[in-house]
DNA sequence: AGCACGCCGACT
DNA sequence: GTCGGCGTGCTC
């Protein structure tokens, strides 16, 4: 790197939605470094820019650059390996670098605000050979006056009292570092007690060790490896072992989990097996918190990071394991801002810096499993439960012909009530939210629709309003029918706030626990409501999405799915997968004890071929044949895709930029044999008041898809921005 | 994304 | 006659 002090001019990311980045010029003196954050003037106002690189000389006029003075870090906030995987975020996914870049950082230390981090780095003398010595007095005395100043001082110096030696300290301590004359520790933080009863780890089955055994061989470069272990066969014991390998080794390591998966049950057995080796970080928490969080690991107070999507941009200095769990998870996806797959971009980590990474999941997404096929993901198995019993088969409760009472079959009942008269716990999954899902008048027909999107209005009859669920629009629900006046308006369908309401007269002499987005508001009342099926007595459990996934309470006997049959007609064709993902997520929680569990699933399609499946494969089958089938389409895993998404006030001026965009993108979608689709109206194509249209690339070559984009996006970035078109790429999309 | 500038409708 | 709509352009 050239030196700091007369680089002259420097590139900063923004973050602003826009594929460019601003160049400054350097005040004389300052620091220059990459990964460090300055304010900066930026139009009338200032904003926080991430020095991404330095330059002798500038393409923007002089008389138009602007001077980049007021640096507010000691040190990068960004490592290098960081700004590389920001560099290769952005370029993979085509997102704008400034966003990515500020995406990297804890939300904390992305506004302007001026923090100190709470730990500095301090650098120490090492012995220093007298030859090499001889060499920087006479060649390079500003190494060698800093590495004098260095050797003088017992505890150190931090980067302020190097500063105050050399303004342009930054380089010639390389250097130094470089030749292995100095090295830096972190200040030490203030010692902390602890007094954790630690628990020994217990002993592996003959299953967990084989594939302990196994994995160990395998973890010292970069490597994927996918844990495929039916629920309840003790995966959290394997990543267990394997970081406490990690921590004896003095390596760090990242463990991911989903949004809803990072419940105080993990916490607390991560806590009771590494101490206070661990941070944690999710949603739950505030700013600061988290800040704090990325601070300890990044300085090496703690080794182990546990949390959430964003927890994969932690830095460290001695990383040594990644640890996805639930790795199918759809909260590993970043939707909303810029678009990433963590799952993967944990995968590229872990290539960057040439260390292991392990997934793992009882229902493996089918990007992993054919990626274990073709041999770039190694896989392991784990079929069997340490506890008596296997996870249920799930047995298809046929509604045909059948009343239903609040959405549930007699049969259903009489196996709830069952459970429950024999102590167990039960869980009863039903995806929708509210009272119920269609609200129509009896006379003329009106239906409760949304003004803003292309749905229907939700019965809640706790607020007494119909609510939409995309977009927050609310009517109070009406005593007439808007439309004839008629009187008697009716609602049909059932949602979670109905049946809790219907169990709770059903079974009153049982408590009704009900989990979903209206019911939960924070992390901590999720938390709590889960803490009371750990007390063992017999109770209800109804809820949505957010209870399929991976807790572990040993007194569930019995899961229900209620409305799976939706998932056999969806537009999506993804929704098989999710279904068979979540019927497995679903029936795995129950049986996990010592007593067997049952699982049920009600539909009035006993004979569709799915359902049959679903009652007598595994998922590693059902998984196959999916797979089979997606093969035969030439669909995900078997193509990539990349759908360009564009929403405006009118349908009309959405497509026509697409149409714009695809006129650029055509040349080389014809030339690469790139299959093109659209652009269309989106599925629901009016939401939240915006029309949506898409179109999509697919190919099953990925070279020649990345060139179609490579080719056409320079000039689909110059397109001027008008604002009342909105548009986005989505990379590796997960729906058409 | 913000923010300013600019050209057409209903208000003191 | 102006206040203000959002459509367009620009940010080193």
């Amino acid at each position: 790197m050239s030196d700091n002090s007369s680089a002259g001019f420097a590139s900063f990311a923004i973050s602003i939605p826009l594929y460019r980045v601003f160049d400054y010029a350097i005040a004389p003196g300052a620091q220059a470094h990459p990964g460090l954050r300055y304010r900066l003037p930026f139009g009338r106002g200032s904003k926080t820019g991430i020095l991404i690189s330095t330059q002798g000389v500038s393409d923007i006029p002089p008389n138009r650059i602007k001077t980049a003075v007021e640096c507010l870090d000691e040190m990068p906030v960004l490592s290098e390996h960081m700004m590389a995987l920001a560099a290769w975020l952005s370029s993979y996914y085509l997102q704008p670098p400034g966003e990515v870049l500020f995406q990297c950082l804890p939300s904390y230390l992305r506004s302007a605000k001026s923090i100190k981090p709470t730990r500095v780095k301090f650098w120490h003398a090492l012995p220093v050979e007298a030859e090499l010595r001889e060499r920087l007095r006479k060649r390079s005395p500003r190494q060698y006056e800093l590495l004098v100043a260095i050797e003088r001082a017992p505890e150190g110096l931090n980067a302020a009292q190097l500063k105050a030696i050399n303004a342009g300290w930054h380089s010639p301590v390389s250097a130094l570092e470089s030749k292995q004359a100095i090295r830096w520790e972190w200040s030490k933080p203030a010692a902390k007690d602890n007094n954790v009863m630690l628990q020994a780890a217990p002993e592996l089955n003959q299953e967990q060790m084989q594939v302990y055994t196994q994995l160990t061989g395998r973890l010292d470069s970069f490597s994927v490896h996918l844990l495929d272990g039916i629920s309840g066969s003790g995966k959290t014991e394997v990543y267990f072992r394997l970081i406490q390998d990690q921590l004896a080794k003095q390596r760090q390591v990242i463990y991911m989990v989903p949004e809803i998966g990072l419940t105080t049950q993990l916490i607390q057995r991560v806590k009771q097996r590494f101490g206070e080796q661990f941070v944690c970080s999710h949603s739950g928490l505030t700013d600061w918190q988290r800040f704090q969080a990325w601070d300890r690991f990044r300085c090496g107070e703690v080794n182990i990071m546990l949390g959430t999507r964003s927890c994969l941009f932690s830095q460290c200095d001695r990383l040594g394991l990644i640890v996805i769990d639930e790795e199918h998870d759809s909260s590993y996806r970043q939707e909303d801002g810029i678009r990433y797959h963590a799952r993967d971009v944990a995968i590229k980590r872990a290539q960057m810096l040439d260390i292991p990474i392990v997934l793992g999941s009882a229902t493996p997404s089918l990007e992993s499993l054919h990626n274990c096929e073709r041999d770039y993901y190694t896989i392991y198995q784990l079929n069997h439960r340490p506890t008596p019993f296997a996870p249920p088969r799930l047995r298809l409760i046929d509604t045909r012909n059948t009343k239903l009472v609040s959405g549930c079959s007699p049969a259903v009942l009489e196996r709830i009530a069952h459970h429950l008269s024999q102590q167990g716990q039960v869980l009863v999954y039903l995806n929708r939210r509210g009272y119920a899902p269609v609200v129509m008048c009896h006379e003329c027909g009106w239906q409760a629709n949304c003004e803003q999107c292309d749905s229907r209005l939700t019965l809640h009859q706790s607020i007494g309003q119909l609510l939409c669920h995309h977009c927050g629009y609310t009517l109070g629900l009406p005593a007439v029918c808007p439309e004839c006046s008629f009187v008697d308006i009716k609602h049909y369908g059932i949602g979670t706030e109905q049946l809790e309401q219907v169990f709770k007269q059903r079974f009153s002499q049982f408590p009704v626990i009900r989990l979903d987005r209206d019911s939960v508001t924070s992390h901590d009342e999720f938390a709590q409501r889960l803490e009371k099926l750990s007390e063992g007595k017999p109770c209800l459990l109804i809820g949505t999405q957010m209870i399929a996934k991976g807790h572990d309470y040993p007194d569930i006997t019995l899961s229900v799915i209620l409305d799976a049959d939706q998932a056999l007609f969806s537009a999506s064709y993804r929704a098989t997968e999710r279904l068979v993902q979540t019927a497995f997520q679903v029936s795995g929680r129950s049986g996990r004890g010592d007593r067997e569990g049952e699982a049920l699933i009600q539909t009035r399609f006993p004979e569709h071929p799915l359902m049959q499946a679903l009652s007598d494969k595994s998922y590693r089958e059902i998984a196959e044949s999916i797979l089979q089938e997606r093969k035969m389409l030439g669909f995900p895993p078997y193509s990539r895709v990349v759908i360009f998404r564009a929403d405006a006030l009118s349908l009309d001026k959405a497509m026509s930029r697409l149409e714009q965009i695809g006129q650029y993108l055509q040349e080389s979608v014809q030339k690469r044999g790139v299959r093109r689709i659209g652009p269309i109206p989106a599925l629901m194509t009016r939401r939240i008041g915006r029309y949506r249209a898409q179109l999509c690339l697919m190919s099953d070559n990925i070279q020649q898809l990345r060139e179609t984009l490579n080719e056409a996006m320079p000039s689909i970035k110059n397109i001027p921005d008008t604002h009342s078109v909105k548009w986005v790429i989505d990379v590796d999309a997960f729906d058409l």
